[in-house]
DNA sequence: TATTAATATTCTAAGCTTGAAATAAATCGC
DNA sequence: GCGATTTATTTCAAGCTTAGAATATTAATA
Protein backbone atom coordinates (compact mmCIF):
# COMPACT_ATOMS: atom_id res chain seq x y z
CA UNK A 1 0.00 0.00 0.00
CA UNK A 2 2.32 2.87 0.98
CA UNK A 3 5.63 2.63 -0.70
CA UNK A 4 9.12 4.61 -0.18
CA UNK A 5 11.60 7.10 -2.46
CA UNK A 6 13.98 4.68 -3.71
CA UNK A 7 14.62 6.64 -7.10
CA UNK A 8 17.91 8.86 -6.94
CA UNK A 9 19.84 6.73 -9.74
CA UNK A 10 19.17 8.74 -12.16
CA UNK A 11 22.32 9.83 -11.79
CA UNK A 12 21.62 14.13 -11.74
CA UNK A 13 24.09 16.24 -9.95
CA UNK A 14 22.17 17.39 -6.98
CA UNK A 15 19.05 16.23 -5.30
CA UNK A 16 16.37 15.32 -7.66
CA UNK A 17 16.20 15.64 -11.53
CA UNK A 18 12.73 16.61 -12.69
CA UNK A 19 12.21 13.15 -14.10
CA UNK A 20 12.82 11.69 -10.30
CA UNK A 21 10.21 14.56 -9.23
CA UNK A 22 7.76 13.54 -11.60
CA UNK A 23 7.80 9.91 -10.98
CA UNK A 24 7.40 10.71 -7.44
CA UNK A 25 4.46 12.65 -8.20
CA UNK A 26 3.23 9.94 -10.23
CA UNK A 27 3.48 7.15 -7.12
CA UNK A 28 1.70 9.30 -5.00
CA UNK A 29 -1.34 9.49 -7.07
CA UNK A 30 -1.55 5.67 -7.61
CA UNK A 31 -1.15 5.80 -3.70
CA UNK A 32 -4.38 8.16 -3.61
CA UNK A 33 -6.12 6.44 -5.68
CA UNK A 34 -5.40 3.47 -3.85
CA UNK A 35 -6.54 4.95 -0.96
CA UNK A 36 -9.58 6.24 -1.82
CA UNK A 37 -10.56 2.97 -3.95
CA UNK A 38 -9.86 0.76 -0.53
CA UNK A 39 -11.83 3.02 1.61
CA UNK A 40 -15.08 2.88 -0.87
CA UNK A 41 -14.86 -0.57 -1.49
CA UNK A 42 -14.78 -1.68 2.31
CA UNK A 43 -17.72 0.68 2.69
CA UNK A 44 -19.59 -0.71 -0.21
CA UNK A 45 -18.64 -4.28 1.30
CA UNK A 46 -19.66 -3.10 4.51
CA UNK A 47 -23.09 -1.70 3.35
CA UNK A 48 -23.83 -4.66 0.87
CA UNK A 49 -23.11 -6.98 3.53
CA UNK A 50 -25.25 -5.16 6.44
CA UNK A 51 -28.37 -4.43 4.89
CA UNK A 52 -28.69 -6.71 1.95
CA UNK A 53 -26.83 -10.25 3.05
CA UNK A 54 -24.69 -9.80 -0.07
CA UNK A 55 -21.18 -9.42 -1.81
CA UNK A 56 -19.44 -6.84 -3.81
CA UNK A 57 -18.33 -9.66 -6.26
CA UNK A 58 -22.08 -10.72 -6.30
CA UNK A 59 -23.36 -7.03 -6.85
CA UNK A 60 -20.23 -6.52 -9.97
CA UNK A 61 -22.07 -10.15 -11.50
CA UNK A 62 -25.72 -8.61 -11.45
CA UNK A 63 -24.70 -5.04 -12.78
CA UNK A 64 -22.92 -6.43 -15.50
CA UNK A 65 -26.00 -8.90 -16.58
CA UNK A 66 -28.57 -5.82 -15.98
CA UNK A 67 -26.68 -4.03 -18.72
CA UNK A 68 -26.44 -6.49 -20.93
CA UNK A 69 -30.34 -7.44 -22.02
CA UNK A 70 -29.53 -10.41 -23.83
CA UNK A 71 -26.82 -12.12 -21.02
CA UNK A 72 -23.45 -12.71 -21.28
CA UNK A 73 -21.31 -16.30 -22.14
CA UNK A 74 -19.00 -16.52 -19.23
CA UNK A 75 -16.14 -15.47 -21.03
CA UNK A 76 -17.36 -11.99 -21.71
CA UNK A 77 -18.59 -11.43 -17.89
CA UNK A 78 -15.27 -12.40 -16.59
CA UNK A 79 -14.00 -9.86 -19.59
CA UNK A 80 -16.52 -7.23 -18.26
CA UNK A 81 -15.26 -7.56 -14.76
CA UNK A 82 -11.57 -8.15 -15.48
CA UNK A 83 -11.37 -10.83 -13.19
CA UNK A 84 -9.96 -14.32 -13.89
CA UNK A 85 -12.22 -17.13 -15.87
CA UNK A 86 -12.24 -19.22 -12.86
CA UNK A 87 -13.29 -16.77 -10.30
CA UNK A 88 -16.74 -16.08 -12.31
CA UNK A 89 -17.53 -19.57 -12.17
CA UNK A 90 -17.89 -19.96 -8.38
CA UNK A 91 -19.51 -17.09 -8.12
CA UNK A 92 -22.12 -17.24 -10.65
CA UNK A 93 -22.62 -20.89 -9.28
CA UNK A 94 -23.96 -19.07 -5.86
CA UNK A 95 -25.77 -16.86 -7.70
CA UNK A 96 -27.39 -19.64 -10.06
CA UNK A 97 -28.51 -21.81 -6.33
CA UNK A 98 -30.26 -18.55 -5.31
CA UNK A 99 -32.16 -18.01 -8.58
CA UNK A 100 -31.07 -14.58 -8.91
CA UNK A 101 -29.44 -15.64 -12.46
CA UNK A 102 -29.49 -19.04 -14.89
CA UNK A 103 -27.50 -20.67 -17.06
CA UNK A 104 -28.29 -20.76 -20.68
CA UNK A 105 -26.72 -23.20 -22.92
CA UNK A 106 -25.83 -21.78 -26.29
CA UNK A 107 -27.76 -23.33 -29.36
CA UNK A 108 -24.75 -23.58 -31.41
CA UNK A 109 -21.87 -24.06 -29.74
CA UNK A 110 -21.92 -26.78 -26.38
CA UNK A 111 -19.19 -25.54 -25.16
CA UNK A 112 -20.44 -21.93 -24.03
CA UNK A 113 -23.15 -21.04 -21.32
CA UNK A 114 -24.74 -17.95 -21.67
CA UNK A 115 -25.89 -15.98 -18.32
CA UNK A 116 -28.97 -14.11 -17.54
CA UNK A 117 -30.74 -12.60 -14.61
CA UNK A 118 -33.91 -14.00 -13.82
CA UNK A 119 -37.07 -11.97 -13.26
CA UNK A 120 -36.29 -12.30 -9.22
CA UNK A 121 -32.52 -11.43 -10.21
CA UNK A 122 -33.55 -8.08 -11.96
CA UNK A 123 -35.98 -6.87 -8.69
CA UNK A 124 -33.03 -7.82 -6.53
CA UNK A 125 -30.23 -5.98 -8.11
CA UNK A 126 -32.12 -2.46 -8.98
CA UNK A 127 -32.79 -2.75 -4.62
CA UNK A 128 -29.09 -2.86 -4.39
CA UNK A 129 -28.34 -0.72 -7.27
CA UNK A 130 -30.04 2.06 -5.49
CA UNK A 131 -27.96 1.51 -2.23
CA UNK A 132 -25.38 1.51 -3.95
CA UNK A 133 -25.75 5.18 -6.03
CA UNK A 134 -26.99 6.88 -2.95
CA UNK A 135 -24.37 5.07 -0.71
CA UNK A 136 -21.45 6.22 -3.36
CA UNK A 137 -22.80 9.76 -3.21
CA UNK A 138 -23.32 10.43 0.12
CA UNK A 139 -19.24 9.26 0.80
CA UNK A 140 -18.54 11.46 -2.90
CA UNK A 141 -20.65 14.19 -1.31
CA UNK A 142 -18.29 16.36 -0.75
CA UNK A 143 -17.31 16.08 -4.44
CA UNK A 144 -18.25 19.24 -6.51
CA UNK A 145 -19.41 19.05 -9.90
CA UNK A 146 -17.05 20.40 -11.49
CA UNK A 147 -14.57 18.82 -9.69
CA UNK A 148 -16.40 15.91 -10.88
CA UNK A 149 -15.73 16.48 -14.28
CA UNK A 150 -12.32 17.30 -14.07
CA UNK A 151 -12.02 13.61 -12.13
CA UNK A 152 -13.95 12.08 -14.62
CA UNK A 153 -11.68 13.29 -17.22
CA UNK A 154 -8.45 12.58 -16.30
CA UNK A 155 -9.29 9.53 -14.81
CA UNK A 156 -10.88 8.47 -18.09
CA UNK A 157 -7.35 8.99 -19.80
CA UNK A 158 -5.35 7.05 -17.77
CA UNK A 159 -7.69 4.47 -18.08
CA UNK A 160 -7.85 4.53 -21.26
CA UNK A 161 -4.21 4.62 -21.92
CA UNK A 162 -3.96 1.62 -19.59
CA UNK A 163 -6.69 -0.31 -21.97
CA UNK A 164 -4.40 0.52 -25.07
CA UNK A 165 -1.42 -0.37 -23.18
CA UNK A 166 -2.57 -3.70 -22.34
CA UNK A 167 -3.44 -4.29 -25.59
CA UNK A 168 -0.67 -3.52 -27.30
CA UNK A 169 1.27 -5.71 -24.97
CA UNK A 170 -0.56 -8.50 -26.29
CA UNK B 1 -17.85 -2.81 -11.18
CA UNK B 2 -20.07 -0.89 -13.54
CA UNK B 3 -23.09 0.33 -12.63
CA UNK B 4 -27.11 1.72 -13.93
CA UNK B 5 -29.37 5.01 -13.80
CA UNK B 6 -31.76 4.56 -10.88
CA UNK B 7 -31.67 7.60 -9.80
CA UNK B 8 -35.05 9.47 -11.24
CA UNK B 9 -36.67 9.32 -7.95
CA UNK B 10 -35.87 12.61 -6.44
CA UNK B 11 -39.42 14.06 -8.01
CA UNK B 12 -38.13 16.53 -10.14
CA UNK B 13 -40.90 18.23 -12.59
CA UNK B 14 -39.13 16.63 -15.80
CA UNK B 15 -36.06 14.53 -16.81
CA UNK B 16 -33.09 14.92 -14.10
CA UNK B 17 -32.52 17.58 -11.47
CA UNK B 18 -29.58 18.78 -10.08
CA UNK B 19 -29.04 16.63 -7.15
CA UNK B 20 -29.40 13.37 -9.71
CA UNK B 21 -27.18 14.55 -11.81
CA UNK B 22 -24.61 15.23 -9.21
CA UNK B 23 -25.39 11.68 -8.19
CA UNK B 24 -24.97 10.29 -10.95
CA UNK B 25 -21.38 12.38 -11.86
CA UNK B 26 -20.07 11.13 -8.61
CA UNK B 27 -21.30 7.11 -9.52
CA UNK B 28 -19.17 8.18 -12.49
CA UNK B 29 -16.34 9.54 -10.61
CA UNK B 30 -16.16 6.31 -8.43
CA UNK B 31 -16.30 4.03 -11.42
CA UNK B 32 -13.70 5.42 -12.84
CA UNK B 33 -11.53 5.52 -9.87
CA UNK B 34 -12.41 1.44 -9.15
CA UNK B 35 -11.54 0.78 -13.14
CA UNK B 36 -8.02 2.64 -13.00
CA UNK B 37 -7.51 1.30 -9.61
CA UNK B 38 -7.98 -2.59 -10.53
CA UNK B 39 -6.28 -1.79 -13.86
CA UNK B 40 -2.92 -0.67 -12.03
CA UNK B 41 -2.78 -3.15 -9.21
CA UNK B 42 -3.77 -6.28 -11.43
CA UNK B 43 -0.18 -5.36 -13.37
CA UNK B 44 1.69 -4.88 -10.13
CA UNK B 45 0.09 -7.66 -8.95
CA UNK B 46 1.20 -9.42 -12.39
CA UNK B 47 4.69 -7.95 -12.33
CA UNK B 48 5.62 -8.78 -8.56
CA UNK B 49 4.32 -12.43 -9.17
CA UNK B 50 6.41 -12.65 -12.06
CA UNK B 51 9.55 -10.74 -11.49
CA UNK B 52 10.00 -11.25 -8.47
CA UNK B 53 7.49 -13.91 -7.20
CA UNK B 54 5.12 -12.28 -4.42
CA UNK B 55 2.15 -10.69 -4.18
CA UNK B 56 0.87 -7.03 -3.51
CA UNK B 57 -0.04 -8.42 0.19
CA UNK B 58 3.07 -9.32 0.70
CA UNK B 59 4.64 -6.02 -0.58
CA UNK B 60 2.08 -4.19 1.37
CA UNK B 61 3.45 -5.65 4.31
CA UNK B 62 7.26 -4.87 3.77
CA UNK B 63 6.49 -1.49 2.62
CA UNK B 64 4.65 -0.40 6.06
CA UNK B 65 7.51 -2.21 8.23
CA UNK B 66 9.61 -0.13 6.23
CA UNK B 67 8.16 2.85 7.08
CA UNK B 68 8.11 1.95 10.25
CA UNK B 69 11.39 1.81 11.89
CA UNK B 70 11.21 0.49 14.87
CA UNK B 71 8.07 -1.96 13.45
CA UNK B 72 4.77 -2.08 14.21
CA UNK B 73 2.71 -4.25 16.26
CA UNK B 74 -0.44 -6.17 14.39
CA UNK B 75 -3.41 -3.99 15.52
CA UNK B 76 -0.64 -1.47 14.10
CA UNK B 77 -0.09 -3.05 10.69
CA UNK B 78 -3.58 -3.80 10.14
CA UNK B 79 -4.61 -0.11 10.55
CA UNK B 80 -2.03 1.15 8.55
CA UNK B 81 -2.92 -1.29 5.86
CA UNK B 82 -6.36 -0.98 6.32
CA UNK B 83 -7.20 -4.84 6.32
CA UNK B 84 -8.80 -7.03 9.02
CA UNK B 85 -6.65 -8.28 11.97
CA UNK B 86 -6.89 -11.63 11.20
CA UNK B 87 -5.85 -11.27 7.47
CA UNK B 88 -2.71 -10.17 8.40
CA UNK B 89 -1.64 -12.83 10.70
CA UNK B 90 -1.26 -15.12 7.83
CA UNK B 91 0.39 -12.63 5.31
CA UNK B 92 3.06 -12.19 8.40
CA UNK B 93 3.00 -16.16 8.97
CA UNK B 94 4.20 -16.83 5.91
CA UNK B 95 6.89 -13.49 5.95
CA UNK B 96 8.31 -14.97 9.00
CA UNK B 97 8.57 -18.47 7.39
CA UNK B 98 10.40 -16.44 4.64
CA UNK B 99 12.67 -14.93 6.96
CA UNK B 100 11.94 -11.46 5.88
CA UNK B 101 10.13 -10.19 8.66
CA UNK B 102 10.40 -11.22 12.89
CA UNK B 103 7.80 -10.98 15.35
CA UNK B 104 8.87 -10.01 18.84
CA UNK B 105 7.57 -9.84 21.88
CA UNK B 106 6.87 -7.05 23.34
CA UNK B 107 8.57 -6.15 26.94
CA UNK B 108 5.85 -4.98 28.83
CA UNK B 109 3.04 -6.48 27.25
CA UNK B 110 2.62 -10.32 26.73
CA UNK B 111 -0.27 -9.73 24.11
CA UNK B 112 1.43 -8.00 21.92
CA UNK B 113 3.94 -9.04 19.30
CA UNK B 114 6.47 -6.59 17.09
CA UNK B 115 6.88 -7.42 13.70
CA UNK B 116 10.33 -6.14 11.72
CA UNK B 117 11.79 -6.36 9.10
CA UNK B 118 14.95 -8.52 8.64
CA UNK B 119 18.17 -7.32 7.08
CA UNK B 120 17.10 -9.75 4.46
CA UNK B 121 13.33 -8.49 4.27
CA UNK B 122 15.02 -4.60 4.50
CA UNK B 123 17.05 -5.61 1.38
CA UNK B 124 14.16 -7.76 -0.36
CA UNK B 125 12.13 -5.08 0.18
CA UNK B 126 14.24 -2.38 -1.64
CA UNK B 127 14.27 -4.50 -4.49
CA UNK B 128 11.00 -4.40 -4.76
CA UNK B 129 10.69 -1.23 -4.42
CA UNK B 130 12.67 0.02 -7.00
CA UNK B 131 10.61 -2.55 -9.77
CA UNK B 132 7.44 -1.01 -8.00
CA UNK B 133 8.04 3.00 -8.22
CA UNK B 134 9.32 1.89 -12.57
CA UNK B 135 6.39 0.00 -13.13
CA UNK B 136 3.47 2.97 -11.70
CA UNK B 137 5.40 5.64 -13.10
CA UNK B 138 5.43 3.69 -16.77
CA UNK B 139 1.76 2.92 -16.06
CA UNK B 140 1.37 6.51 -15.09
CA UNK B 141 3.62 8.19 -17.80
CA UNK B 142 1.22 9.93 -19.95
CA UNK B 143 0.49 11.93 -16.34
CA UNK B 144 1.90 15.41 -16.84
CA UNK B 145 3.21 16.35 -13.52
CA UNK B 146 0.50 19.52 -13.30
CA UNK B 147 -2.39 16.75 -13.75
CA UNK B 148 -0.40 14.62 -10.78
CA UNK B 149 -0.59 17.59 -8.53
CA UNK B 150 -4.10 18.43 -9.56
CA UNK B 151 -5.16 14.63 -8.92
CA UNK B 152 -2.83 14.41 -6.10
CA UNK B 153 -4.97 17.29 -4.01
CA UNK B 154 -8.31 16.04 -5.34
CA UNK B 155 -7.73 12.43 -3.88
CA UNK B 156 -6.58 13.59 -1.08
CA UNK B 157 -9.55 15.45 0.11
CA UNK B 158 -11.67 12.71 -1.16
CA UNK B 159 -9.60 10.18 0.99
CA UNK B 160 -9.61 13.04 4.20
CA UNK B 161 -13.46 13.47 4.11
CA UNK B 162 -13.94 9.45 4.12
CA UNK B 163 -11.32 9.27 6.57
CA UNK B 164 -13.01 11.71 8.56
CA UNK B 165 -16.95 10.24 8.12
CA UNK B 166 -15.01 6.78 9.59
CA UNK B 167 -13.87 8.09 12.66
CA UNK B 168 -17.42 9.98 13.18
CA UNK B 169 -19.32 7.00 12.38
CA UNK B 170 -17.62 5.26 15.10
C1' DT C 1 -11.16 -36.91 -43.18
C1' DA C 2 -7.69 -36.73 -39.64
C1' DT C 3 -4.79 -33.74 -37.07
C1' DT C 4 -3.89 -29.78 -35.03
C1' DA C 5 -4.88 -25.53 -33.06
C1' DA C 6 -7.97 -22.45 -30.84
C1' DT C 7 -11.81 -21.47 -27.74
C1' DA C 8 -15.16 -21.94 -23.64
C1' DT C 9 -15.53 -23.50 -19.45
C1' DT C 10 -14.55 -25.77 -15.15
C1' DC C 11 -11.40 -27.60 -11.70
C1' DT C 12 -7.52 -27.26 -8.54
C1' DA C 13 -4.22 -25.54 -5.26
C1' DA C 14 -2.60 -21.71 -2.96
C1' DG C 15 -3.13 -17.47 -1.02
C1' DC C 16 -6.05 -13.38 0.27
C1' DT C 17 -9.99 -11.40 2.82
C1' DT C 18 -13.59 -10.90 5.96
C1' DG C 19 -16.38 -11.04 10.34
C1' DA C 20 -17.04 -13.49 14.27
C1' DA C 21 -15.54 -16.45 17.93
C1' DA C 22 -11.92 -17.92 21.01
C1' DT C 23 -7.74 -16.91 23.99
C1' DA C 24 -5.06 -14.50 26.70
C1' DA C 25 -3.49 -10.60 29.07
C1' DA C 26 -3.97 -5.88 30.72
C1' DT C 27 -6.74 -2.34 32.83
C1' DC C 28 -10.58 -0.32 35.25
C1' DG C 29 -13.91 0.24 39.03
C1' DC C 30 -14.79 -0.98 43.32
C1' DG D 1 -7.33 -7.67 45.50
C1' DC D 2 -11.19 -9.02 42.43
C1' DG D 3 -14.54 -9.16 38.92
C1' DA D 4 -15.80 -6.91 34.61
C1' DT D 5 -14.39 -4.81 30.60
C1' DT D 6 -11.23 -3.75 27.10
C1' DT D 7 -7.39 -4.79 24.15
C1' DA D 8 -4.10 -7.82 21.24
C1' DT D 9 -3.89 -11.53 18.73
C1' DT D 10 -5.10 -15.95 16.59
C1' DT D 11 -8.37 -19.24 14.83
C1' DC D 12 -12.22 -20.43 12.03
C1' DA D 13 -15.49 -20.85 8.18
C1' DA D 14 -16.89 -18.98 4.06
C1' DG D 15 -16.13 -16.72 0.06
C1' DC D 16 -13.01 -14.31 -3.35
C1' DT D 17 -9.04 -14.44 -6.50
C1' DT D 18 -5.50 -16.05 -9.35
C1' DA D 19 -2.77 -18.94 -12.59
C1' DG D 20 -2.47 -23.07 -14.55
C1' DA D 21 -4.22 -27.73 -15.70
C1' DA D 22 -7.90 -30.47 -17.41
C1' DT D 23 -12.16 -31.18 -20.49
C1' DA D 24 -14.89 -30.61 -24.08
C1' DT D 25 -15.99 -28.68 -28.29
C1' DT D 26 -15.30 -26.08 -32.46
C1' DA D 27 -12.51 -24.37 -36.24
C1' DA D 28 -8.59 -24.60 -39.28
C1' DT D 29 -5.66 -27.10 -42.24
C1' DA D 30 -3.25 -30.63 -44.35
Amino acid sequence: MSVVSTNSRKGAASGLDAASAASKARLRVWLRILKVSRLIERELRERLRVEFDTTLPRFDVLAALYRAEKGLNMSELSGVLRVSNGNVTGIVDRLVADRLIVRVPVEDDRRAMIVRLTAKGKTHFLELARGHEDWVNEMLGSVETSDAEMLIAQLGDIGKRLDQRKAIDK
